[in-house]
DNA sequence: GCCGTTTTCGGCCCGACTGTTTTCAGTCG
């Protein structure tokens, strides 16, 4: 029963209460299922060691639905919930998963029509029985047809590294238009999500309607959802939406926060303005009728007891605390990169050279690559053996002799065999630089046997990193499953470091495994995965991850000079 | 139902926009 599972059901109770109108509870079952989702353990696991006042650690789960999910692990189900969906057995989720259906419309629908899932609200929809029922018309009708349309096609969260680089072209067009003051990509982009659900562009102007006429006779704009004087919410053709709004200048501030998220952290330091009898809104921080603060960020942060927040950090895991005490860590930066431990060549399955790969990461401004190309039991990508490593080997030093102030080091991604074996021989490791492990193949053993397998390859003393340690690969591929506490343990005892691989379908180890690993005192590294030249750019994504679990230069090896980073792997 | 350098009881973020209303509830972020 995975984090994510509970969390539903804990939304979806949000929601039926929300229905019934019972007051508070809504939020409070929201802002557990919240926490459950980001909590970095197995919360099933987490009852089964300490039982039901183990589950009180996480935040916003007291007594009361700590008893709940006691209840649920042991039977499987438990009351209160039978109770909700015995008495509105609606799928109120996919409901409102529809743009503009909230859990009231859910509630008369249900009531008056009968309606439970999509299909029959689409069905009263088509068939006009909408427009009747008080408070709805034939507008509504419409809106909701267009929700369901628009949530059939709709693929969900997009990869952020898929869509930055068109998001930077939007903002450039944007950036343009003569009115346009400031702007800035604020929400979960400015956050550097591995995913994000929408675009929120924030504008400062003084004429804000031209903004808007002008943003929405962009060829690129798909739908139009809603338009005003300040604000307008659109689709984009790509299939994404995106939030235009635009503020005066004196408020940037105060809206980019607001808008940079996230929601939690928002509400966080709403409290701590009111708190002090003060009032926080995307306009400014406000004692009664008069600005205090908010033309900028720092400012904000400043007035409010607060040291500034980077936004990748704004997620509630500990950041306003931290800020308050001065003991934010000082992240790494997109420029702090002097090498990449992971690179692939025309060897095996990357589409380049050694040189040309080399070229290309002296473009980027790396100072040393490693080249990591598969082994021999990935035949599919006509993985290296001893015999092929060892003129690779020779190679490498071949062009090494021409290239000045950048070093090409040896390496390989050698395969973990089911039983934590390895495919090439101890003596042809040893002759390597660095030497990454990964798994790449029995992706379904139970977690004892996983976790065994990964820290059978770490104790191997040549090898020096495990590349993308989970296997996941975002909207893909689920994780296979580990016990991270006692990977890291093993890490920390084998002096091995686990790799933030930057791909941005893999960014694999996640965020809160970065910060246990902070927090433990294991070395990280960053590295491309690049399988062609033009790859190198990945690693701005992997910076953000390391970013997002609180990564400091001295937690990143490869943010080291290259001397110092060998002298850290194991002999 | 949760939570506490204002509280173990009494609070619980704030504002824009829409549609259907004659003043506001519902939804969203």
């Amino acid at each position: 029963m995975a984090n994510s599972e509970v969390a539903k059901i804990l939304m979806e109770m949000a929601a039926l209460y929300e229905m019934s109108g019972v007051l508070f509870k809504p939020r409070a079952y929201e802002k557990a299922a919240l926490n459950i989702e980001a909590f970095g353990e197995d919360i099933a696991d987490l009852f089964k060691q300490g039982g039901k006042d183990a589950l009180k650690k996480i935040p916003g789960v007291g007594e009361g639905i700590a008893m709940h999910l006691a209840e649920f692990f042991k039977k499987g189900h438990f009351k209160e919930y039978d109770r909700l969906k015995k008495k509105t057995p609606i799928d109120i989720a996919g409901l409102t998963a529809i743009e503009g259906v909230g859990p009231r419309m859910v509630k008369t629908l249900w009531e008056k029509l009968k309606i439970r899932n999509i299909e029959d609200l689409e069905k009263a929809a088509k068939a006009g029985k909408i427009r009747g029922l008080a408070g709805f018309g034939e507008k509504s009708e419409e809106k909701i047809l267009k929700g369901i349309e628009f949530l059939k096609e709709s693929g969900g969260r997009r990869i952020l590294g898929n869509v930055l680089p068109d998001i930077r072209r939007l903002e450039a067009i944007l950036r343009a238009f003569p009115e346009v003051e400031k702007l800035e990509i604020a929400g979960s982009a400015r956050r550097r999500k591995e995913t994000i659900g929408d675009i929120d562009i924030l504008v400062s102007s003084k004429k804000p309607e031209s903004v808007i006429e002008r943003f929405l006779a962009l060829p690129m704009i798909a739908h139009v959802f809603g338009k005003g004087t300040t604000k307008t919410s659109v689709k984009l053709k790509d299939g994404l939406d995106a939030d235009l709004r635009v503020i005066p200048q004196k408020s940037w501030g105060a809206a980019l926060n607001y808008f940079t998220g996230s929601k939690d952290h928002n509400i966080a330091l709403r409290e701590l303005a009111q708190k002090q009898g003060w009032k926080l809104s995307e306009y400014g921080l406000f004692k009664g009728e008069k600005m205090i603060a908010g033309k900028t960020e720092e400012e904000l942060y400043k007035k409010l007891g607060l040291r500034y927040i980077e936004p990748e950090l704004r997620e509630m895991h500990g950041e306003i605390e931290a800020a308050r005490e001065n003991k934010l860590p000082k992240l790494i930066g997109y420029d702090d990169l002097k090498g990449d431990l992971q690179v692939q060549t025309d060897w095996t399955d990357g589409k380049d050279s050694i040189e040309k790969m080399a070229e290309a990461a002296i473009e980027v401004g790396l100072q040393y690559i490693v080249i990591t190309d598969h082994t021999r039991s990935l035949a599919m990508t006509g993985g290296a053996d001893e015999k092929k490593l060892l003129q690779q080997m020779e190679e490498i030093e071949k062009i090494n002799k021409h290239l000045k102030n950048f070093r090409i080091l040896k390496g390989a991604e050698v395969n973990i065999g089911k039983d934590g074996s390895l495919d090439i021989d101890d003596e042809t490791l040893a002759k390597l630089d660095v030497v990454g492990a990964a798994v790449h193949s029995h992706f379904n053993l139970s977690q004892e046997e996983q976790t065994q397998r990964v820290i059978r390859a770490m104790e191997n003393p040549n090898v020096d990193i495990i590349f993308h340690l989970t296997g996941r690969i975002i909207n893909r591929r689920d994780a296979i499953h580990l016990d991270v506490e006692k990977i890291i343990k093993a890490a920390k005892r084998t002096g091995t470091v686990l790799e933030i691989d930057a791909f941005p379908d893999r960014l694999d180890i996640k965020d809160d495994y970065i910060k246990k690993c902070v927090e433990a005192g294991v070395k990280m590294s960053i590295d491309s995965d690049a399988h062609a030249a033009a790859h190198f750019s990945v690693l701005e994504y992997g910076i953000a991850q390391a970013r997002r679990g609180w990564a400091e230069k001295k937690d990143i090896i490869n943010a080291w000079p290259m001397e110092k980073m060998l002298g850290f792997l194991k002999k």
